[in-house]
DNA sequence: TTTTTATTGTGAAATATATAACTATTTTTG
DNA sequence: CAAAAATAGTTATATATTTCACAATAAAAA
């Protein structure tokens, strides 16, 4: 099994070959898509050489193959259903991003404690907690999204875990305690934000 | 100077500790804040020592004490200001999120390209691209936050770049192509959301 | 007061990740 | 056809990061 650094290099390869191909490019050296992606070409090929992709020695790889291993290597080849949890503004904003359909995901349901919420018009339907286990059955979701307020976000997850979800994909600023078959991704655009500018020297 | 690695720990134990604040805590052992924020306590160790952050043999770290270095650390004595560029569902959430505030920072103001954005009711006045130089020298802002589509991330960088902005936080799945002082960091969401579908077991 | 215990602080070891250097192979060129 | 050049594939090296192990020390207990 891959290392989760290598998978997020790997799903770059992906979103910048499916660039060059747009552009034209039928064939493309480790150099190239490097460049592309932001990795070194020595490591392009080692991370294909790792999952068995072969190019040709001095004609580079070929585009439609490498999209296709990586398509069979991340199951792109049908879509994933996702659920969003918390239907605040980050919640509906992630609900109608467009992007999902461009990666062979589905957001098929979005969720929320406010009964307010349930009444309004958004991109995808929204039910109250009480469906979870409903659509996470009827859909076949294992991979939710987590957008609610930090003080909700363990107890939700419980909810989550307790319905079946293996994956979360956590927004909120909280480390969740999970059982072991569970796997969080943590994702924190204050902290993302706050380290960028202790890098860049804006502080001191 | 930390890494970046080093950096996202040294935020999240300033959240941690926050919340445990909050909890009335006001000593804290390493393993304890490492239990927090999913950190071993020797990592948690080595990174204050790193920072020259002294605790007490037997006694732990002083909470006040730890928060107040890394406020230091992490210029957070002084509102730090942000625009958010590009005004679409991703861009509109964030410019709402309070959490901006409780992270000592400001979102002066939002930008697109768009005409018919400006006029809306936004939580942060929205001005057109013409005025970023003018808003980025009145509010002293070097980071923003790019949240535009893909085919216009380049160009939008460019800008940015142009006007003094030393620090992105890219929201574009594309890798900007920026001078060496510009410091880029890249959040891709439909990458973490896959990277979690992967390593969860959910694919094949 | 002496001993025990808990915790920090840190040097050494282990692991993970990335780069560099080299080999093998194919294509192109003379 | 032989030589040169370009690029994949791979081994070795370097760097970065984390864990392990333990010494130092302060507090608590005896």
């Amino acid at each position: 099994m891959a290392s989760f650094t290598q998978t997020k290099r790997l799903l770059r390869y992906r979103m910048g070959l499916i660039r060059l191909k747009k552009m034209g490019l039928e064939k493309v050296f480790s150099y190239t898509l490097g460049k592309e992606v932001g990795v070194s070409a020595e490591l392009v090929r080692k991370d294909f050489s790792a999952f068995g992709i072969k190019g040709h020695r001095r004609g580079g790889y070929e585009v439609d193959d490498l999209l296709s291993s990586l398509e069979k290597i991340f199951g792109k080849d049908r879509i994933q259903n996702v659920i969003v949890v918390g239907m605040g503004n980050m919640g509906r904003a992630l609900s109608m991003y467009k992007g999902f359909r461009e990666h062979n995901m589905n957001v098929v349901a979005g969720f929320d404690i406010d009964p307010a919420k349930l009444n309004k018009k958004f991109h995808i339907p929204v039910y109250s907690m009480e469906s979870l286990g409903e659509v996470i059955e009827a859909f076949n979701v294992s991979v939710a999204v987590l957008a609610v307020p930090e003080v909700a976000a363990q107890e939700t997850a419980n909810q989550l875990v307790s319905h079946g979800i293996s994956g979360i994909l956590n927004l909120a600023p909280v480390l969740l305690k999970t059982p072991d078959h569970v796997l969080v991704n943590n994702v924190n655009l204050m902290v993302e934000l706050e380290r960028l500018m202790y890098h860049s020297g804006v502080i001191q």
